[in-house]
RNA sequence: GGGGUCGUAGUUAAGUUGGUUAUAACGCCGGCCUGUCACGCCGGAGGCCGAGGGUUCGAGUCCCUUCGACCCCG
């Protein structure tokens, strides 16, 4: 994996190109999230139209079920899911956090007991990237440990040490070096403890660094003040990426902070539930005021969805338990991301993004935001 | 004409030997969603218990009348 950068703002925004096995990726961007080797509600086909360069896959998951092994033989995760562009999978770390009551931890791994079936299966940082190799993964994540907040210092402490030697066990276990391996910082709300976490994790030495254990129901200035504590310490000349975040103004205020990557099920997510992004006000589409609204969703949006379909209609469809409410509503809130981080992409080519970042947030709060 | 069953929220239903503010599901209205256990989760509004009369300290529950729906027998 090669990581060129293209320009810089002032303010430390940085825009730039990753190039893997299977394609480049240009950085900042959003990546989708197809835990299970699938982005819900649409072709592979349409992501990528939709201007998706790389999309993430569940090493957790995809273990589970089909198996990696079987995904191996069928030619690898991309041939599998017949996603041609790169993919990173997550190492099931964020597992550790997501199903508490299902595993137990020591220092070895992690025993998971499947929420398909009840069975136990072990992970260990070893395993982990085994399976993500037998994927064909272009990104690999080291297994860490996500703590909960709110979590003390001790146990925020406890488990960045656990997730660093852990780390070390991953990159010593890794086959193909054409695959890159991600290190992930952790460290709780405690910016001494991420940087001590972020010290760990740059001595061993990784093709990328990663913040995680963010945004997992901390204050958002928490977030934020952790973010700026810790991104400054990253490498400039590797990929920087800010797991599992977030909204449309943490990807504006991420990539103020350097990050170069972020991914989210937000927009997915949101969408299946009937809450889509818009440049104006964010739309509950299920709403009653919508029954008779014959606009589209939003008229400065490009997408398949906004150029084709009334409010009213998706109401319609989302009210009625339609499956093309789904895939209509995922298409334009992914939409909406994507064309977020190239107008961002493009005003720090421009050297313009800390006038970007600002509109971008006076017409929130004014929300009369239009372009 | 005779007999029976049943009328409870917008809908379908539960309501124990009569006993505090009459339940549930769906629907309706609103909110939430951050490395996906997620077409999910949380909350709210909404009932002269068909109508009238009676028994009782107290009736959705018991009795009478009446209206309506359905079934059976002539």
């Amino acid at each position: 994996m090669e990581f060129r950068r293209i320009a810089e703002d002032p303010c430390g925004s940085r825009t730039g190109r990753i190039e893997t096995p299977h394609g480049e990726v240009e950085t900042p961007a959003f990546m989708p999230v197809g835990t299970q080797g699938a982005v819900k509600a649409l072709t592979p086909e349409q992501v990528q139209g939709l201007g998706a360069q790389i999309i993430l896959g569940n090493t957790y998951h995809l273990y589970l079920r089909p198996g990696h092994r079987l995904i191996r033989e069928l030619g690898g995760l991309h041939r599998f899911m017949n996603w041609p562009g790169p993919i990173l999978t997550d190492s099931g770390g964020f597992q550790i956090y997501s199903l508490g009551a299902l595993r137990t931890l020591s220092e070895e791994g992690v025993t998971f007991q499947s929420h398909i079936d009840g069975s136990r299966h072990f992970l260990s940082p070893e395993s982990a990237v085994e399976i993500q190799e037998a994927l064909g993964s272009d990104i690999l994540m080291c297994l860490d440990e996500c703590i909960p907040y709110p979590a003390g210092r001790a146990e925020a402490e406890r488990a960045l040490e656990r997730t660093a030697r852990w780390a070390a066990r991953c990159k010593k276990s890794r086959r193909n070096p054409s695959q890159a391996l991600f290190g992930i910082i952790q460290g709780g709300v405690y910016p001494d403890l991420r940087r001590r976490s972020a010290e760990a994790i740059l001595s061993i030495g990784f093709d990328g660094y990663a913040l995680g254990g963010l945004s997992v129901g901390e204050p958002k200035e928490l977030m934020l003040e952790n973010l700026a504590a810790t991104a400054p310490l990253l490498p400039a000349d590797r990929p920087r990426y800010l797991m599992g975040v977030g909204t449309p103004e943490d990807l504006v205020e991420g990539v103020a902070h350097g990050i170069d990557l972020f991914d989210c099920v937000m927009p997915t997510r949101s969408a299946r539930n009937g809450l889509l992004f818009t440049n104006g006000e964010k739309v509950v589409i299920k709403n009653a005021r919508y029954r008779e609204d014959g606009s589209p969703l939003d008229s400065t949006c490009d997408c398949y969805t906004c150029r084709n379909y009334s409010r009213a209609y998706l109401r319609h469809l989302y009210v009625s338990g339609e499956i093309l409410a789904m895939v209509l509503n995922t298409i334009h809130n992914l939409r909406h991301y994507l064309r977020l981080m190239e107008r961002i992409r493009e005003a720090i080519r421009e050297g313009r993004y800390r006038e970007f970042r600002e509109r971008f947030f006076r017409e929130r709060q004014a929300g009369t935001a239009d372009e």
